[in-house]
DNA sequence: TTGTTAATGAAAACCATTTTCATTTATTGA
DNA sequence: TCAATAAATGAAAATGGTTTTCATTAACAA
């Protein structure tokens, strides 16, 4: 028996989002681990068709449109956060990995598309978004659930080339 | 002579932004007059098609492909601000009147699409923002020219028929 | 008015994403 | 363990908003 692969199995147990997939009724095959896996070893905002080429190194029967549909689903479950930074395709990151949350919003560059994810000066965005979304509910009866900050600007290195 | 046309333009002047146009060197048409009568008159967030086919209206020889470029130009000049509110086409609104800015965010109805401006909390926004854009400028160096904020939720009557 | 060149419109191309449909596979309960 | 069943998949085609191409038109400086 190939005693490290049953250690590290022992060890780590079935990856923390199965729950998430069995709990909504989903089920869970080969596909949906890649993407998982994949979205998980990176600090990227990876395109449908970056992820799909770094799938399809160890899956190569893995499609472009399961990609697509089994982002459509993390992002409806709440796994992943789809974003759009003007490059005409949808970019996604994981939401938050098992160890809890890591929210932060992004700074776009203008000229070459870097995006950069900022945790500072959260605390105090935090207080006032609660602050304004509140004010908000009241005001539009709206349900707040969720909302999008990005500051858009010219980078490090595209500020020297101007 | 007609003199209500006449004093109408007396009184009128040439629209605000032909300076705009002139200063950079661009042409005033018919079809970019037609398009920014358009969007001066509503506060909807129209679409390309949107535009187009109120456009056509009065003149039915502008086409699509001038639509498409000529919100590409006034974004590019910043007299118009280019959103995507989620229903996979682009949205188009006036940055602002000849009187002055008139800055505001969103709030969008995931369910029925529905986009609401918000002016209220506006200065408290804004602070944090000069606070925040100053710091992550410093901290990244990156020269922030602009900024998104939208808040996502249910509207209204879309709250109702949960 | 005229010459230059930007701007335009129709049609075709583009391309990220979605749909279709036949096939495969994860899950369940006998 | 093994079918039964419905969810999931992959290839190919379709979709649809946007962009490109290219011949024609028109703004405007001289
Ligand atoms: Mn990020
Ligand atoms: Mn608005
Ligand atoms: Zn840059
Ligand atoms: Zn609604």
């Amino acid at each position: 028996m190939p005693r490290g692969l049953r250690m590290r199995h022992l060890a780590m147990g079935p990856p923390w989002w199965h729950g998430r997939f069995h709990g909504a009724g989903f089920r869970i095959t080969i596909p949906r681990e890649a993407i998982l896996e994949v979205l998980s070893k990176t600090q990227k905002h990876l395109s449908a068709e970056e992820i799909y080429l770094a799938v399809h190194r160890l899956h190569p029967a893995v499609g472009l449109t399961t990609v697509y549909r089994t982002l459509e689903l993390l992002v409806h479950i709440g796994l992943v956060f789809k974003f759009d930074f003007g490059d005409s395709r949808a970019r996604y990151e994981l939401s938050s990995g098992p160890k809890g949350a890591r929210h932060h919003h992004h700074l776009v560059c203008t000229a070459c598309g870097r995006v950069i994810d900022y945790t500072d000066f959260i605390d105090e965005e935090v207080e006032l978004l609660q602050q304004t979304e509140k004010g908000l509910a009241k005001k539009y009866n709206f349900k707040i659930t969720n909302h999008l900050i990005q500051f858009y600007g010219l980078c490090d290195k595209c500020r020297s080339k101007e």
